[in-house]
RNA sequence: GGCCCAUUAGUCAAGCGGUUAAGACACCGCCCUUUCACGGCGGUAGCAGGGGUUCGAGUCCCCUAUGGGUCACCA
């Protein structure tokens, strides 16, 4: 294939970019990148019933966000532009003109009303709903006459009355349909807007794209597409059709059903590398066993033979699991910043050392979201029940744990120092003097101090995090507790 | 309903006529260990069904079933 190649990624600003079409995104840029082509961002706004306030600006958000970096596009410009479908109204009437000329396309004046009409009586009588070329053989003069009287007007797509249509596609191969199962699809509406069906064709060629990326929703459409690049005589894009990304049920995934977007995913505590690393792999293998993938080595790896044909089913498991695995590999610095939004809702005490704190947390944490529910006892205390002390494998309790706390309170109140290390050596010293195992003094302290079953670190830690009094306070409860018991 | 597409474990998937049918998530067990987690080791679990073609079929063909998509002046 001579030229460069150019790939887009063509949404319409609903204001809810989902999983799915974050994915086409991803595959059309990988592609682009792959060829050493470019990516563009186009916007496809004809309808504008379906306007959405500030949707636009979610679409350069979250193209942003995951590193998707347009090469052109309505807000860096580009020299095919505009980038705005609806910025381009004359440009399609044009061309929709000049497919009236080469009678591929014709004029209908058909209400409204006429044609729901039509379409009742034939679903009423089982057939497919068809347009039934009520306009087709108006002649030239009567279609002059009726637009110079000013009629309302779309302009339909002439399908050929016989034959098949054939196209192939690189994921698909060859589909081939009868031209009597498509209808004459209305290429103009009455606003003067395109629809998608002429839009597509016009802009992808204008804007030289020559690899068509997206949803398998359109593989039944694209024989009519194809009839009119060919109409035109414009060379045919090469097409990737992807298979559709399903929920966990089997049913496509959609905004109603409370399927997250890509920024809710984000707002979840999710990274976005680590969810565009799962999507890449939701349809697509790079036949090697590596599953983790960094932007960088997806523009290098990613192939046209490896996308599946078959549909996917977002699975929120692999994604928290590789979710943590990002996690894990963040810098402490970084970890921290991050987690720090959610420790200010969970935690208020000012003299906690959040470094520490997240030093321990990383390792255990695979949806930031998580963060509060694992820090909520450094604030208040729980309410626990004595039974926590009692665990057969640490061979604790109630007794040892009592003996344990009585023990390691006094010298805990002693220390001058309040660091890890002054703490670990104090009771690992203390438990050998005692003569028992480490974890008969360590597994009480540790429930003393968190009142919980898992805590984010063990004991020597917790008490470096809470701080001398606090932990002193909290063993004298846990004394208290086990005394009363 | 017509047309189109798909079908390897619960999930993502490798496989492109001859394999003990990879790997990952999840799950289970063991080890490590001051809880949990991380890490290490191991395990359970799969070619939707039926016909062909072939010396040989997860791989090719047909049928059935199931799932999905599409039939708009939406994209």
């Amino acid at each position: 294939m001579p030229g460069q190649v150019r790939t887009r990624f063509a949404p319409s600003p609903t204001g809810y970019m989902h999983i799915g079409n974050l994915r086409t995104a991803l595959y059309a840029y990988l592609i682009a990148k792959k060829y050493d082509g470019k990516f563009l961002l186009r916007i496809e706004d004809t309808d504008q019933e379906r306007y959405v306030e500030g949707a636009i600006d979610i679409i350069y958000k979250s193209l942003k966000l995951a590193g998707l970096k347009h090469d052109e596009g309505p807000d860096i410009g580009g020299p095919f532009g505009p980038y705005v479908q609806s910025q381009r109204k004359d440009i399609y009437m044009e061309y929709a003109k000049k497919l009236v000329d080469l009678g591929a396309a014709y004029y209908c004046f058909c209400s409204k009303e006429r044609l729901a009409e039509l379409k009742q009586g034939q679903e009423a009588s089982g057939d497919t709903p068809k347009y039934d070329r009520y306009c087709l053989d108006l002649s030239r003069h009567e279609v002059q006459k009726k637009l110079d009287e000013g009629h309302p007007f779309v302009i339909r797509q002439k399908i050929p009355d016989v034959g098949t249509i054939s196209f192939t596609d690189v994921v698909y191969g060859t589909i081939t349909v009868n031209s009597n199962e498509l209808d004459d699809q209305v290429l103009i509406k009455s606003d003067g807007l395109p629809t998608y069906n002429l839009a597509n064709v016009v802009d992808d060629h204008l804007m030289r794209i020559t690899h068509v990326v997206r949803g398998n929703e359109y593989l039944s459409s694209t024989p009519k597409y194809n009839l009119l690049y060919e109409a035109f005589g414009w060379e045919i894009p090469v097409y990737i059709h992807l298979p559709l990304i399903l929920r966990p049920t089997g049913q496509k995934l959609s905004k109603r059903a409370g399927d997250p977007s890509f920024e809710d995913l984000v707002s979840m505590g999710y990274l976005p590398e680590a969810i565009v690393n799962y999507i890449a792999l939701l349809g697509w293998s790079p036949g090697t066993t590596q599953e983790i993938f960094s932007l960088e080595e997806l523009e290098e790896q990613f192939t046209i033979e490896g996308i599946s044909k078959s549909p996917a089913i977002f699975d929120i498991k692999k994604l928290i699991w590789l979710n943590g695995e990002y996690i894990r590999i963040l810098p402490l610095e970084d970890f921290n910043r991050l987690a720090m939004l959610y420790y200010k809702g969970a935690i208020k005490n000012e003299n906690i050392d959040f470094m520490k704190l997240s030093k321990v947390l990383q390792l255990r944490t695979e949806v930031l979201s998580s963060i509060p529910e694992n820090v909520d006892f450094i604030d208040n205390l729980p309410e626990y029940e004595t039974s926590l002390y009692v665990h057969k494998k640490m061979k604790t309790d109630e007794n040892v744990s009592l003996a344990s706390l009585k023990t390691a309170l006094p010298v805990l109140e002693e220390l001058q120092t309040w660091d890890e290390t002054v703490i670990h050596d104090a009771l690992i010293s203390l438990a050998g003097e005692m003569g028992i195992k480490n974890s008969q003094l360590l597994w009480p302290v540790r429930v003393a101090l968190t009142g919980k079953e898992v805590s984010p670190g063990g004991a020597i830690e917790m008490a470096s995090i809470l701080g001398k009094s606090e932990t002193i306070r909290r063993i004298k409860i846990g004394i208290e507790k086990l005394t009363r018991y």
